[in-house]
DNA sequence: TACACAAGTTAGACAAGTCTAACAAATATT
DNA sequence: AATATTTGTTAGACTTGTCTAACTTGTGTA
């Protein structure tokens, strides 16, 4: 049985592993900084996932997932995945709420509760963010995305997911009308500050910058 | 903000205080059993719940909710109860199942999740045991019921809450077909040890145990 | 290659919640 | 009323997860 906090240390690793899927292994401070405690906290806490054979790592060196490992951290997303499904999809809650929440719901214990959940849902593959929801197996669904601003001009695309999951940004994806599913073409990029100009079905173009274009993922 | 901790005593001080209505006040030895604490762990606690006013005691006195401490402790089992029919409702858990689920449930924190999980229930006045479920502003719904043992023979029931929440009690309720809302008649009432003869509706008259009659309210 | 800086670890402390063992107060019994 | 029993408290210890401050290791650059 695992505490709330080392999975929230699993989870941390298991998503910085998808940060750079070549080079999976996460260093201390890095973990530390994402999990907001102090880099000596994170080495505590790693001798203890060490000793329980969830990470491997050696002083000084980089931390890796063991199978096992991977396989809990997997579950507990798919738990945050699946509750933010719930609240986006039947409480109401909004794109930019259901994060907060999900943190708390992904500890609770049940399997069962998990499964029904997923079938009350029917089974969804993505999440309100577009992210993939593992499967009670394990499996990660696949999606065809890429950055927004590795798209060229005169390219139409679809709107498939957001890399930027801050409150502001899904916001300001909100005020523009730019959600899930949301289709556009890009006609032009600024190569002086890598800004584009898009433009929504039978809406006027409109002109993103290139932190914007970093944060989204299209299907081209 | 209260600790996961916190809020379970301040529930089992409620839970103890609805055993007794008339004499609300619990003991130290009383609230660590509940907790399955010892009562060492629970007067350290006390002074914690004492210092933040949640509580009024004095040394070797009795144990009393304070009135904030009442609001917060009804705002958790009105989250435990909310939660309890969510899953006997919408994901199909069994009557016995509930609770344990919902013991993690509750100490969610998130206000628009219980006010929309109300909403998303249709504002139910009862959870899956029978039991009141407080409304947001502190309201218990009253409900009139009466034990099973203080029913007198020939009268026509209603089953409208459970007093053991046990599995046990339940699956065996489940098996003699019995829930909320079934009605029977008490054809006769034994004695010598307290147990009575039933007759669920076109069914085959029964006998039931004393410790049975004691376990379960109806309405006459 | 040597040094400086970044990255990581260790040691010692603290808070929360728990325990056991010993003690004190309150209540019940004769 | 004296004593026995139950009830509750205190003291001291342990575990988990956190911190700060000081130290060690690794690495990039001049």
């Amino acid at each position: 049985m695992l505490s709330y906090t080392e999975e929230n240390y699993l989870k941390a690793l298991l998503m910085l592993s998808f940060q750079n899927e070549e080079r999976p292994e996460a260093g201390t401070n890095e973990m530390a900084a994402y999990l907001g405690v102090k880099p000596a906290t994170a080495t505590d806490m790693l001798k203890k996932l060490k000793e329980k054979e969830l990470v491997t790592y050696q002083k000084y060196g980089k931390i890796l997932l063991t199978e096992l490992g991977r396989e809990k951290a997997t579950a507990i997303l798919r738990k945050h995945r699946l509750w933010e499904t719930f609240l986006y999809e039947k409480l109401d809650f909004s794109w930019d709420e259901v994060h907060e929440v999900a943190e708390q719901l992904e500890h609770i214990q049940s399997e069962k509760l998990v499964n029904k959940l997923e079938e009350f849902l029917d089974f969804p593959e993505f999440d309100p963010h577009g992210d993939p929801i593992p499967k009670a197996n394990g499996d990660i669904p696949a999606i065809d995305k890429v950055l927004l601003s590795e798209v060229t001009a005169g390219e139409v695309c679809k709107v498939v997911a957001v890399k930027d999951t801050s409150a502001v940004f899904l916001q300001y994806l909100e005020k523009l009308n730019i959600t899930i599913g949301t289709k556009f073409k890009v006609l032009e990029v600024i190569d002086f500050d890598g800004s584009l100009s898009i433009q929504i079905e039978k809406e006027e173009p409109r002109s993103v910058s290139m932190k914007f274009a970093e944060s989204l993922f299209v299907k081209r």
